[in-house]
RNA sequence: GCCGGGAUGGCGGAACUGGUAGACGCACAGGACUCAAAAUCCUGCGACCGCAAGGUCAUGAGAGUUCGAUUCUCUCUCCCGGCACCA
């Protein structure tokens, strides 16, 4: 029989026809079997038609959806169109053209392209973001969020791209410029839409998620980044604060009812307030049980200085003296603390106290305001209402805010009450990742941004300040985050208080600290963080270690057997500059080099120390001192020839030689080592023996922060004697205990000496805990999604803006809000979208009051549609809710997706925050779990030929329509599978085609050889194992090689049986449907071949029944032969010996060791 | 800088849990068929030495573990992706 050659064209169309006429590949609604939802990513159907990219992914999904439909599943398969966006808008406003044209007239060529592909989606389930019976559901999702204080409207400085006239969300701007048309970006404070994604009910999830996924660790890896979750403290440092003319304030404390000057937090406060230097007077009122105001009063002006920088500070009682006294002396003062104060009697209730009528309780507001500089109002959250209320009204009558806490003790009665110290003094919130370094931390730094540097900056500097700030307004984030700048800022003239040891830091600004990441503020530790080590070298700030690294010796490690000895010790390194070398000892005792070193001794600095071990070494006496290279560095390591543990810990110090001149060294050190001169590049690891020369080579470079981790040294350690010249800036004296007896005051009971930075990191939090002075703290980088688009072509947002009532929500009975017909749909720019100028539509009424208002007129981003549209494919077309939950329950989660990686922190990031949002409020269903894609699979970008990107500008792109025409659907199908793995990138090779096509035709050309039967060739039942193994492990590459196999081999063959062409036809049809069809049908068979189950094969046909085996002698391979694969070891070994191509490599000896691995190999030791 | 991933012939790539490196395809060379060309078929195709049998070297570089390493461990180089004055 003589069968017409193979022509695709007329192939493909017959069965496509066929195909889409009958639904073929409808997927039922509830399915009966197990099921299995695969999806791609939907496109977005732009004017350029498809593109070779497109089908890579989509023929990998139709693979597996066909092969799992065959293996008995009921499977989901659905296409839709992700169609708004600005190429359409764009385009309309070139042509005019409405956007819902062009995209009509796109969707109609994608799908003509898709559909040409052959492959099997379930085309009634076809859906499209631009269709409103779809969008409906993407404004009740927002009105959803909306409802749940998810989305909200805020001015917010956001990204602003001046081209597209838009403002664009974090994830939209890569490398400060537009995602999508290049544009740097702006910063623009416009009224936005944001969707808070960083809520904390979900940021955790998205997170912690993210373990529980099958997707690449790149693509988990970019959305952990893009979270950015550090941990650390937040620490409030104490702003001193300035009185009139920049004097330093004091203060003067009252205390109240009963009280004393010893009670409640009157002490503390006084100590903490006289430890940063300040004057405090506590003076005791007289008649505390039975308190008169005329008395007490005057007892304070009659007892007490005041003066214009006193900030006088009342507690309960003593707030209500403290205003009298403020009314009657008629002078300025810095300031009036309330805390807590006493109740007027209208707020009254409950027992009668003596006071109330002993006091009088009107007040001159006025004359209070006048006289004091700033009043603040201290209200505790555990005390009862009425008092809430009447702080609230003493507030508002005083001008002043009121700032509530939860106290240590109701009413401020705790002994310690730290938030009125911090009320007292500014306070400056930092976050940081290391509070162990806090005893490091000599400055501190604020964004320019920061709200309170303008209050905190001193007149002297306040010209400065400014203009930095202005500067910094003025540079894009593009500038600001350029590394290679040099720093730069400004000092305000205030100073903080580092609450571990009450040492004054300047604070300064500089736009290297973000005014969005963390507070804004950072405690800057030079010698342990490089930016911050920049910015104090250039402006000569304290540089302080704190931290010391720790080595232990991998080859010698310490014994616990052994005894150890700790001693101090100096490194000299000492540079000849004119022939750029380093002296080193060459010992003859031991097979070592090291740089001249020794113990330090009692009473002597370490560069003296250093001067006298090069002095008696190496003779050398002319040294020129340059610097002690950084902070020590603490070795530990066995010392074999002492066999005893040594605990170095050692400075270097850098010399250069500046003469040659020498004294004659002992004929002991003599005969110890020989000094040589040896270049940098002899000091390597591998030929010294000193475990602390990677931090010597580091610093010789200039690196002097060291921001791993290691030990605490002093201040937090007091080691005994550390040299002096170590610490660039020595800490003030009495700061070394400090932390000591603060540890012991948390109740940690030491030893803090060795402290590692993790353990000391954990205390030193418990301390800021324990004393008020911060707290453990969770930062994300993640910020909230900007979710409004100064744009046509997208979902309306669903809000109306009421006079009276705000923001109101559209009821969910009127949606969709639909998107009117505009003449212009050219953005305006000004941050109003078009819509704007359509006055019927803006116009409206209010939902709620029926009154006139109007509708919001920014639109959705694109991701808003592609968020939730694999729900709707569940139930494409009700119009009753989002998606039936019966339906949803059936199908969900997706369990295979395919799609671009482009899409790592976008689409894939929003859709599980929508997802999980929509699982929360029970629209997704319990049982199917809060995470929508269980497996991902990136395909990985097809390049030119030429390895570029596929670009129209570049001209180099491929377009599939020609490949279809010429080779075929099939052939562009296996042709693209056969590339390489999936994931990969991989150039387009037009030559390569040909390959798959002649696969095709040899095919189609075994017909001629099938012969009626139904016997299997071994290599039928092995393809029918592989191919199921690849689809499975979506290795599609190595499958159509696998084919490819298959028919070289049957090409040898006599004849193939019916029933072999049936099967092998089988497992081609998902690969290349039609062809598979046609020779099914030219078989005779009138069903069809997708509609197959998947053959199986027998396991016991695979085993061959003869195998190679390879034998090798020490690990070559010396002779290979061919043997029954049932034959025993022992046979085996028999023969591999007996070989005569062994013989001559074994020489006569005896094997030491045979190693037999079944079926393989033979491996003779000798 | 930090975090991921990778590097195999002229090219795309293959090699299961450590066991014959280079499957399959492209390109190339030689041959058959043809008046000729295309198509098709056959043969060869990592490098070096050798007439051959065969040997030696080869999976980015260098070390290590092992009878045996593309595969495991360490160091380094380069490429791709993500993040990036993120405190």
């Amino acid at each position: 029989m003589v069968h017409k050659p193979y022509d695709h064209q007329k192939v493909e169309k017959k069965w496509q026809d066929t195909w889409y006429a009958s639904d073929a590949f409808t997927a039922p609604d509830h399915p009966t079997k197990h099921k299995a939802y695969i999806l791609d990513m939907f496109p977005y159907p732009s004017g350029d038609g498809l593109h070779v990219g497109h089908p890579e992914g989509y023929t990998a999904s139709d693979i597996f959806s066909r092969y799992l439909r065959m293996q008995g599943k009921n499977v989901l398969h659905p296409m839709g169109w992700d169609a708004f966006g600005l190429p359409a808008e764009n385009y309309a406003i070139k042509t005019g053209t409405h956007p819902s044209l062009t995209t009509k007239q796109n969707i109609a060529t994608f799908k003509r392209q898709i559909q040409a592909l052959g492959f099997s989606y379930d085309w009634t389930r076809e859906l499209n973001t631009t269709d409103p019976e779809y969008y409906k559901w993407t404004q009740w999702i927002f009105l959803k969020l909306f409802e749940k204080g998810l989305a909200y409207e805020a001015e917010a400085p956001i990204n602003w791209c001046p081209k597209d006239k838009t403002g664009l969300a974090n994830e939209e701007v890569v490398g400060g410029k537009c995602d999508r048309c290049g544009t740097v970006v702006e910063k623009k404070n416009i009224r936005q839409w944001l969707v808070k994604i960083t809520d904390a009910k979900y940021i955790e999830r998205l997170l912690n998620d993210l373990d529980t996924l099958d997707w690449s660790t790149s693509i988990k890896q970019s959305q952990r980044n893009w979270i950015g979750k550090s941990e650390g403290a937040e620490i409030d440092f104490t702003i001193q604060p300035q009185a009139h003319g920049g004097q330093e304030p004091n203060f003067l404390i009252l205390h109240g009812y009963t009280g004393r000057v010893d009670k409640n937090f009157i002490p503390n406060l006084k100590e903490q307030l006289e430890s940063q230097g300040y004057v405090v007077q506590t003076p005791q009122l007289p008649n505390t049980t039975a308190p008169k105001e005329v008395e007490q009063v005057q007892y304070v002006i009659d007892n007490c200085t005041i003066d214009s920088s006193t900030i006088i500070v009342g507690h309960s009682l003593g707030g209500v003296v403290a205003m009298k006294v403020i009314q009657k002396i008629n002078q300025p003062i810095a300031g009036l603390v309330l805390v807590a104060p006493a109740v007027e009697p209208e707020f009254r209730t409950g027992e009668e106290r003596p006071f109330w009528k002993t006091f009088t309780w009107d007040y001159d507001y006025n004359r209070i305001k006048k006289f004091s500089g700033f009043r603040i109002v201290l209200s505790d959250l555990l005390e009862k209402d009425e008092r809430a209320a009447y702080l609230g009204y003493l507030a508002k009558k005083l001008d002043a805010p009121v700032r509530e806490t939860t106290a240590n003790k109701s009413h401020f009665r705790g002994t310690n009450e730290p938030f009125v110290l911090h009320n007292l003094l500014r306070t400056i919130k930092v976050f940081t990742t290391r509070p162990d370094t806090l005893f490091g931390a000599t400055y501190m730094v604020l964004s320019p941004e920061h709200p309170l540097v303008s209050e905190i900056t001193t007149d002297e500097h306040r010209k400065a300040v400014e203009k930095y700030q202005k500067q910094a307004s003025q540079k894009s984030d593009l500038d600001r985050t350029d590394l290679a700048k040099e720093k730069t800022g400004v000092f305000t003239g205030a100073y903080a208080i580092n609450p571990v040891n009450n040492e004054k830091i300047p604070v300064w600004i500089a736009d290297y600290v973000l005014a969005s990441y963390g507070t804004g503020a950072i405690m800057a530790v030079p010698a342990h963080d490089e930016r911050d080590h920049a910015f104090a070298k250039k402006y000569e700030l304290p540089i302080v270690d704190v931290i010391m690294p720790h080595v232990i010796d991998a080859k010698n490690p310490p014994r616990s057997d052994k005894q150890t000895l700790e001693r101090q010790s100096v490194h000299a390194i000492v540079h000849d500059p004119k022939t750029d070398r380093y002296l080193c000892l060459q010992w003859k005792i031991f097979p070592w080099t090291t740089f001249v070193m020794g113990g330090v001794e009692a009473g002597e600095d370490i560069i003296e120390a250093a001067k006298r071990e090069v002095k008696e070494e190496a003779g050398y006496t002319d040294l020129h001192f340059e610097r002690v290279i950084g902070g020590p560095v603490r070795a530990d390591y066995f010392a074999t020839h002492k066999d005893e543990n040594r605990r170095s810990i050692a400075s270097a110090v850098l010399f250069t030689l500046a003469s040659d001149a020498r004294e004659e060294i002992t004929a002991k050190e003599k005969a110890k080592a020989e000094p040589v001169w040896l270049p940098l590049s002899a000091l390597k690891p591998e030929s010294m023996r000193c475990s602390e020369l990677p931090f010597w080579l580091d610093r010789l470079e200039g690196n002097f922060t060291y921001s791993g981790e290691g030990l605490m040294i002093r201040p937090a350690l007091p080691m005994s004697p550390i040299p002096k010249p170590v610490l660039e800036v020595p800490m003030s004296p009495g700061a070394a205990g400090h932390l000591g007896n603060e540890l012991q005051r948390i109740g940690y009971d030491g030893p803090y000496e060795g402290l590692t930075s993790q353990e000391f990191r954990k205390a030193i939090v418990g301390w800021l805990e324990k004393t008020g002075n911060g707290k453990a703290a969770t930062n994300y980088k993640l910020r909230d999604w900007v979710f409004s688009r100064q744009r046509y072509w997208g979902e309306p947002i669903p809000i109306v803006h009421c006079p009276e009532h705000g923001n109101v929500a559209v009821p969910e009975d009127k949606l969709p809000v639909l998107l009117p017909d505009v003449k212009k749909y050219e953005p305006t720019g000004t941050g109003e979208s078009p819509l704007a100028g359509i006055k019927d539509w803006v116009n409206t009424t209010c939902p709620q009051c029926g009154e006139p208002a109007k509708r919001e007129t920014n639109t959705m981003p694109q991701w808003a549609g592609s968020n939730w549209y694999f729900l709707r494919y569940c139930d494409p077309h009700n119009n009753k809710q989002l998606a039936d939950p019966a339906k949803l329950k059936a199908w969900l989660p997706v369990d295979t997706y395919i799609g671009g990686a482009e899409h790592a922190v976008l689409h894939l990031l929003y859709a599980r925050f929508i997802y999980k949002f929509l699982f929360d409020i029970g629209v997704v269903p319990k049982e199917v779990g809060d995470e929508p894609f269980i497996k991902l699979i990136n395909q990985g970008l097809i390049l030119a030929e030429d390895g570029q990107k596929m670009s129209k500008s570049r001209g180099n792109v491929i377009n599939p329509d020609l490949i279809v025409r010429e080779y075929g659907a099939d052939s562009l199908r296996m042709f693209e599978m056969f590339m390489g793995p999936l994931q990969d990138a991989k150039p387009w090779n037009t030559r390569g085609i040909v390959g798959v096509r002649r696969f095709l035709e040899k095919v189609w050309q075994l017909q001629e050889k099938v012969q009626d039967g139904s016997e299997l060739h071994r290599e039928t039942h092995a393809l029918v194992k592989q191919i199921g193994d690849d689809i499975k492990s979506f290795s599609l590459n190595t499958a159509v090689s696998n084919f490819m196999k298959w028919t070289n081999a049957a090409a040898t063959w006599e004849s193939v049986s019916k029933m072999e062409f049936g099967t092998f036809l089988t497992l081609l049809s998902p690969f290349a449907p039609h062809l598979a069809q046609e020779l099914w049908s030219q078989l005779g068979h009138k069903d069809q071949v997708h509609a197959q189950s998947w053959p199986n094969f027998d396991a016991s046909k695979l085993i061959a029944e003869n195998v190679e085996v390879v034998v090798q002698v020490n690990g070559k391979v010396r002779d290979k032969f061919t043997v029954a694969s049932g034959i025993s070891v022992e046979d085996l070994k028999a023969q591999a010996l007996g070989s005569k191509k062994i013989q001559p490599w074994l020489g006569g000896k005896t094997p030491k060791k045979i190693i037999v691995v079944k079926g393989k190999l033979v491996s003779i030791v000798i």
